[in-house]
DNA sequence: AGCACGCCGACT
DNA sequence: GTCGGCGTGCTC
């Protein structure tokens, strides 16, 4: 397999390799040919023999050293593109993200791709649809906003700009003609959202101002389409692109400006290899072509608006609804007298009423709850034993569609439970989930219809679009749904929102469970009364004096956000500070552990003397089985520098070698507080 | 993570 | 004598 060292110019090639794991990941020396000397090039992709048994496996070409002092170096054995399908800026990318994200370079590439495709085939030209030509008209705010921020691209001020601006306050058309201005000036645009399917109207609302110069890239799209939008870009047919998170890194060139839109959204995390933060690719980008990261929200995460306040961003607010119209008026209700009332259900009498009003005025109403399914805990009655499933150490939810209980995290079900297992007891059905809030409607309001939207209905193609077209086409007077029903929608004739359990996001044990709480409810309270008519808004809380839920009745965002970052003070969380997250994961809990607490040690040793630096854990992941898997975490408290990246991949790599400590796998997650 | 090498027990 | 169990260590 080893080629005959032939002196030649280029003649080793540096390759980052598939099969390589993050602890034995660098730049492996190959020989080149001189038959495929002319291909190979930084960028393209080739085959390579890796490992004893000399599998090939894909790799992409870093750089091509003139001259090697290596001896025995395998060589290349097939180059697979023409052309290199990676760009220099693309492999600098890369390499940054592996050592900010503990990735391989191999896996950060290939994150930049639409997927594995064949890149000698043609794309087929594809069919693009008529759509009608907008005008933008800008209210003197929206006015303000665009001139403060336009300047900022290709300036030499901050290159991250935060906008906040209330629901419905038109953030949107500020964009719109941003890019129309960046445009102008021959430089592109990326506009990010947190799902395509809940955005169809955002997204439509660009195909309609800048029709065949946008692409639209997103998951649902098939490897052909993807790969089609992808080529455009590539090929500069297209200057403005719209698409979810790795949409960050579509090619284009010259970038004048990246929007995040609902900038606080959790998706635009990666939670698999690589774990990149879009908002950390995009500074990466902007930074390098002089252009602006736009962040944009109605409820700005803590990070932002802190950053923002810090002066790290610059801050621009817009502050008035679309046609002035005013916010929803909110009630609250306290679930603890509707249960001493004897109401144990899941609406309570002044929802109740309120969804009357409106059937009685023939307006719509939106329910949400972040629990589908029919019941979450199934126990015995009798003996108290509690369905959990059989591979991750979660209960299993009750599903009255199938009746089956059901893992909401491996999909593992049993089927139609009807007695306890253990002492054939009579079951308890325990919590709503959405189904059963379903089969409540129906019982209170038996002639009325409704179209219930969560994982469960949506799992087909278009199901979204065709239960949205369905609810706006007046076909059901009330929609029940999970965190989906909270974004984006905009419908005219809803005038009441009804938010079932304002406690099920909050009292959980992660620092953002306020900043989440507080975003939801303040979304989707704003899709109340968006048309002519005022809205309103119900939320029922068994904590009605929690600050995080008056403070969203009241769409106080200014007054959440000092109360928050209070907090975050005293507990010392982001973005005061930044968190790095171990994972040790395994199949045997007693290996896991130990190895944790090994762990554990090690990085005692490394950081002992760092001031800064805290060290929490071994504790069991949130849900500490999932596959029968065991998840143990230790968290690392302390700015996120380069000294600190280092010693944790140094540590991880060593971490691997050690004997004894087998079938276990680490990972380290960066969670940024700015 | 694979995968091959090698050392030991069971079976031909 | 030789097949294959899995423990161990390497990957240009």
């Amino acid at each position: 397999m080893t080629c005959k060292k032939n002196v030649m110019s280029h003649c080793v090639a540096k390759v980052a390799v598939s099969a390589a794991t993050f602890h034995i990941d660098k730049p492996y020396n190959y020989l080149i040919s001189p038959e495929t000397a002319d291909k190979i090039r930084p960028g393209v992709r080739v085959l390579v023999p890796f490992g004893m048994g000399d599998n090939k496996v894909e790799g992409v070409v870093l750089s091509t050293v003139a001259e090697s002092s290596f001896d025995k170096l395998k060589c290349i054995d097939t180059v697979l593109d023409d052309e290199p399908i990676f760009s220099d800026e693309n492999l600098r990318l890369a390499l940054w993200m592996s050592d900010r994200f503990f990735c391989t370079v191999y896996d950060a590439l290939r994150v930049m791709l639409p997927t594995k495709i064949d890149f000698k085939r043609k794309p087929k030209s594809r069919e693009r649809g008529e759509y009608p030509q907008a005008e933008v008209e800008l209210s003197p705010e929206q006015i303000k906003v665009f001139e403060g921020i336009f300047p900022l691209i290709g300036s030499n001020k901050p290159k991250a700009a935060l906008l906040y601006g209330v629901t419905g306050s038109g953030k949107t058309i500020v964009y719109i003609k941003l890019i129309e201005a960046v445009l102008a000036a021959q430089k592109t645009a990326i506009v990010l959202v947190p799902e395509i399917a809940l955005t169809p109207q955002t997204v439509f609302i660009f195909q309609s101002h800048f029709g065949d110069e946008v692409a639209v890239l997103h998951s649902a799209l098939g490897a052909g389409e993807r790969f089609t939008e992808w080529k455009r870009i590539r090929d500069g047919k297209v200057r403005v692109v719209v698409g979810t998170r790795s949409a960050v890194f579509a090619p284009l060139k010259d970038i004048g400006l990246i929007v995040i839109d609902e900038e606080q959204e959790h998706t635009y995390k990666s939670d698999s290899s690589p774990r990149y933060h879009a908002r950390e690719i995009a500074k990466y980008r902007v930074t390098r072509t002089n252009g602006l990261l736009l962040l944009a929200s109605a409820t700005p995460s803590i990070e932002s608006m802190y950053a923002a306040k810090t002066g790290k961003y610059s801050l621009f607010r817009l502050e008035n609804r679309f046609n002035n119209q005013s916010l929803p008026s909110v009630f609250i209700v306290d679930l603890k007298k509707e249960l001493k009332a004897g109401n144990g259900g899941s609406i309570s009498s002044v929802l109740r009423e309120e969804l009357q009003k409106n059937l009685n005025n023939g307006e719509q109403s939106i329910l949400f709850l972040n629990r589908r399914g029919a019941s979450p805990i199934v126990t015995c009655g009798e003996c108290g034993y509690t369905y959990k499933c059989r591979d991750c150490s979660v209960s299993m939810a009750y599903h009255a569609t199938g009746r089956r209980l059901m893992c909401h995290y491996c999909g593992y079900y049993i089927h139609n439970p009807t007695v306890c297992p253990e002492c054939s007891g009579k079951l308890n059905y325990i919590g709503i989930g959405t189904q059963k809030v379903e089969s409540e409607l129906k019982e209170l309001f038996p002639d009325v219809s409704i179209i219930r939207m969560d994982a469960d209905t949506t799992t087909r193609k278009d199901s979204h679009d065709k239960l949205l077209s369905a609810f706006r086409e007046k076909k059901a007077e009330i929609l029940i749904g999970t965190q989906m029903v909270t974004k984006g929608l905009d419908f005219e004739n809803v005038t009441l929102v009804g938010v079932l359990s304002a406690d099920l996001s909050l009292y959980i044990s992660d620092y953002r469970a306020g900043e989440k709480t507080f975003s939801l409810i303040t979304q989707v309270v704003g899709r109340s009364g968006r048309g002519e008519k005022p809205g309103r808004a119900v939320i029922q809380t068994f904590t009605p004096e929690n600050k995080v839920i008056t403070l969203a009745a009241q769409q106080d965002y200014d007054g959440f956000y000092e109360n928050e970052i209070e907090l975050r003070k005293a507990l010392n969380s982001p973005p005061l500070t930044d968190l790095i997250g171990l994972s040790v994961i395994g199949t045997d809990e007693i290996n896991v552990i130990k190895a944790c607490a090994h762990l554990r040690m090690v990085l005692d040793v490394y950081f002992r003397n760092e001031r800064g630096v805290k060290i929490l854990g071994p504790a069991p992941a949130i849900v500490s089985k999932i596959k029968n898997k065991f998840r143990y975490k230790l968290v690392l408290n302390c700015k996120n520098s380069k000294k600190v990246r280092t010693t944790i991949a140094y540590i991880i790599r060593e971490f691997s070698k050690i004997k004894g400590i087998k079938a276990i796998t680490v990972y380290a997650d960066v969670d940024i507080g700015d």
